[in-house]
RNA sequence: GUCCCGGUAGCUCAGCUGGAUAGAGCAACGGUUUCCUAAACCGUAGGUCAGAGGUUCAAAUCCUCUCCGGGACGCCA
């Protein structure tokens, strides 16, 4: 099978670089909370003056070097002179201060000063604060959170990515483990789109392999009624679950441990399934050469049922699942009407609206990839017998080989994969290929990519891992470990969303028993914030952490939590309906930025002034919690606004500083609406 | 055994392409609600950035070693 997620302890791996990351970002201070395009603005102001532009130091350099002044009293940003005073023959210091000679603070700067080996500058607040608030309404224009465009950019445009997410395993419930593919891959998809990327997210269902063979072995062993059905219906599995099927494959691979036959039983019904499935493609072109007998036809067909039944169960369940977490899956190749004419009519629209299914099996039942690759692997020497399979060695004798076909006849997972890189490279012409799989899988794709570069498959130089931590579970004895859905140890995805959701309904009914009377508002309400909480605990850390995971720390929605997360946004909607109340509808742009004068906004104008670098650094990194970061920070700022102006009050009654103020609420809230779609979670109004 | 990764506050983490006094949340302690959502806010306390050495004007950040923890390592995927 083809799981991808699976449930061993991932190293915590050092950001691996993407050889292809740099998809222009303007990522540049090490401080974290950045301007911006602020920053750049400031840098073109500063280069004009005299000591900038005889030391050639340019607006890019000196962007580039900013940083903010550990202290705000010391300015609004400092420019770190240490790289240029070498050329300057001169220490930091004096260089600092040769710099600012002569220098017009007019425009966004209104003071610098140079403090040791750094030159300060501070901002016209007003005019810095009016330039944010411009760009944020200029790029978030509408009503409606589809416009909310601000931290776009461009630099994907024209080009593809595939990205493979989620990918669970036919067969098996999803777990709580499975989450993390899900949806660190689709805020990915939605970051990179927001850069202009052409996405296409593709969930590599893990529905080939010898744990099919143990499946069907299970079934003809534990549940032979089926397999007799299997003889004559192409539903034989009829009314089982997931979870039985899980338990059938389990207690099958249980005692298939302590018993080679039964082991060897699994091998070979996955063999009778794929040599089936391979005969029926190799149609015989006039002889009977490809034919099977017909025991083998026979036998094949009842374990094709099965699979296929399974298969279909599975994918049931699975749906629901994604429903939840608001991602949309269409089976490849497309055949419904509906989608198929999307498809074809607006391909981008389709792309950005739904993942797609392609089976690990598509590349052996639909597609005979797999076979020529094999063919073309021992055509070109790449791949040679070893110990009765056929293997690649990617790294010589220094790391074991990447098993092409095992000794039994069957494709392996590396094989298919290989097959899948070919088929993507083909169909969609991707510029760059990702796998959100967790790090213990690193071998794999080390060796994967080396594997088609042999083959003289040159993207593969494209093709990067995104690897993340696993899912750990506390044991009895305190020490924290993966867990298993054989040993029954794992927690399942549906009742951990349905923990939260209670969990919120619960809250809704103690703090807003108003909200609590309208059934169906309260449980959308309950199920975008609980499903929420989920989904920002997850992606708020870096990805290659490892989780330890706490029903406690999950449930708890005090704190750096999806619930406070939408609770600010939705606070920044209820105080703009306040002021339609008191004034009618706000004209935004007519808020006067002079108006914002408190410390907390203009921090809140920094941070606003960040996001896109976060947005870009986040896309080009694979990193959603860059984002999830930035948008804590200013969730954070915005809260402590929201006390700072308890005394007026946002609206209040003066009505030009209620409209400035409201003007900061617009940009705030849609920010902050904006970062939060990138991460997956669904936007309410009321909570 | 070989290879890869991690170790920052009591806990969970951010900061890591070196730069000014290492930051959050939770937990603890103290305070804030006639008022736009207190799922909040403010404050106090809490750190030899695992240890040692090295590079550098400058190291949590780069290099080496040690210790501790985790992962991967041909017929699972």
């Amino acid at each position: 099978m083809g799981e991808r997620v699976r449930h061993r302890l991932a190293p915590r791996g050092q950001p691996a670089p993407h050889p292809l990351a740099a998809d222009g970002v303007g990522f540049r201070s090490k401080r974290g909370e950045t301007m911006g395009f602020l920053e750049d603005r400031v840098a073109a102001e500063m280069a004009q003056w005299g000591g900038f532009a005889a030391g050639g130091i340019d607006a890019e350099k000196i962007s580039g070097n900013f940083s903010r002044p550990p202290k705000p009293e010391l300015g609004d940003l400092a420019f770190a002179t240490f790289k240029f005073a070498k050329d300057a023959g001169l220490k930091p210091n004096e260089l600092a201060a040769k710099l600012i000679e002569g220098a017009k603070p007019e425009g966004l700067v209104v003071e610098v000063n140079a403090a040791g080996p750094y030159v300060n500058v501070r901002l016209n607040r007003t005019l810095a604060a009016k330039a944010v608030l411009e760009e944020v309404e200029m790029r978030s224009a509408g009503a409606e959170p589809q416009d909310w465009r601000f931290g776009d950019g461009e630099a994907g445009r024209g080009k593809t990515l595939v990205i493979d997410l989620s990918s669970p395993n036919i067969a098996k419930p999803l777990a709580v483990h499975h989450l993390r593919s899900t949806m660190i891959g689709y805020s990915i998809k939605k970051l990179r789109e927001s850069q202009g990327w052409r996405v296409i997210g593709i969930n590599h269902l893990g529905d080939w392999g010898t744990g099919f063979g143990k499946l069907i072995a299970g079934i003809k062993k534990y549940f032979p009624q089926l397999a007799e059905a299997a003889k004559t219906s192409d539903r034989p599995l009829g009314a089982m679950t997931v979870q039985e099927l899980n338990e059938t494959y389990a207690r099958f691979n249980q005692e298939a441990k302590d018993d080679e036959g039964l082991a060897e039983a699994g091998r070979d019904e996955f063999a009778v399934l794929e040599r089936y499935i391979e005969a029926l493609l190799t149609k015989p072109a006039g002889g009977e050469g490809n034919r099977l007998d017909e025991q083998a036809r026979e036998s094949g067909v009842v374990n094709f049922r099965i699979w296929e039944h399974a298969r279909e169960i599975s994918l049931t369940e699975f749906e629901r699942m994604y429903a939840h977490l608001g991602l949309s899956f269409r089976m490849w190749p497309v055949v419904d009407e509906v989608h198929a004419k999307v498809l074809t009519e607006e391909p981008e629209a389709f792309y950005r609206e739904h993942c797609i299914y392609v089976g690990e099996s598509y590349y052996v039942t639909a597609e005979d990839l797999c076979r020529r690759l094999i063919a073309d692997a021992v055509a070109n020497k790449v791949a040679e017998e070893s110990e009765g399979a056929l293997v690649i060695f990617t790294h010589g004798a220094k790391k074991p080989p990447l098993m092409l076909v095992k000794n039994d006849g069957a494709t392996s997972y590396h094989a298919r994969d290989m097959a899948a890189a070919l088929y993507r490279k083909r169909h969609w012409g991707l510029d760059e290929m990702t796998y959100v799989v967790g790090g213990e899988q690193k071998l794999h794709f080390e060796q994967l990519f080396k594997a088609l570069e042999l083959l003289g498959h040159d993207f593969a130089k494209h093709c990067t891992h995104t690897d993340f931590g696993l899912l750990l579970f506390q044991q009895t004895d305190g020490k924290w470990a993966k867990t298993s859905t054989r040993k029954g140890t794992a927690i399942m995805l549906e009742d951990l969303l349905d923990e939260a959701v209670q969990a919120v309904r619960d809250i809704i009914a103690e703090k807003n028993p108003e909200l609590a009377q309208d059934a169906s508002l309260r449980e959308h309400i309950a199920h975008a914030v609980g499903v929420g909480a989920v989904v920002f605990n997850d992606l708020k850390n870096g990805r290659r952490n490892n989780i330890k995971f706490d029903w406690d720390a999950v449930l708890d929605f005090q704190g750096e939590s999806g619930p406070y997360m939408q609770m600010q946004y939705v606070r920044m909607g209820s105080v703009t309906e306040r002021f339609r109340e008191v004034y009618g509808e706000p004209v935004f742009e007519d808020g006067n930025a002079d108006r914002l004068g408190l410390e907390e906004e203009w921090r809140i104008v920094q941070q606003l002034a960040g996001f896109p670098d976060a947005v870009a650094k986040a896309s080009s990194e694979f990193e959603p919690s860059i984002v999830a970061r930035h948008l804590v920070e200013l969730a954070g700022l915005a809260s402590s606004w929201w006390t700072a102006t308890k005394d007026t009050r946002i609206v209040g009654d003066d009505r030009e500083l209620s409209l400035a103020r409201l003007r900061l609420v617009n940009a705030i809230r849609k920010v902050l609406g904006r970062g939060l779609q990138l991460l997956g979670m669904e936007l309410v109004e009321r909570m």
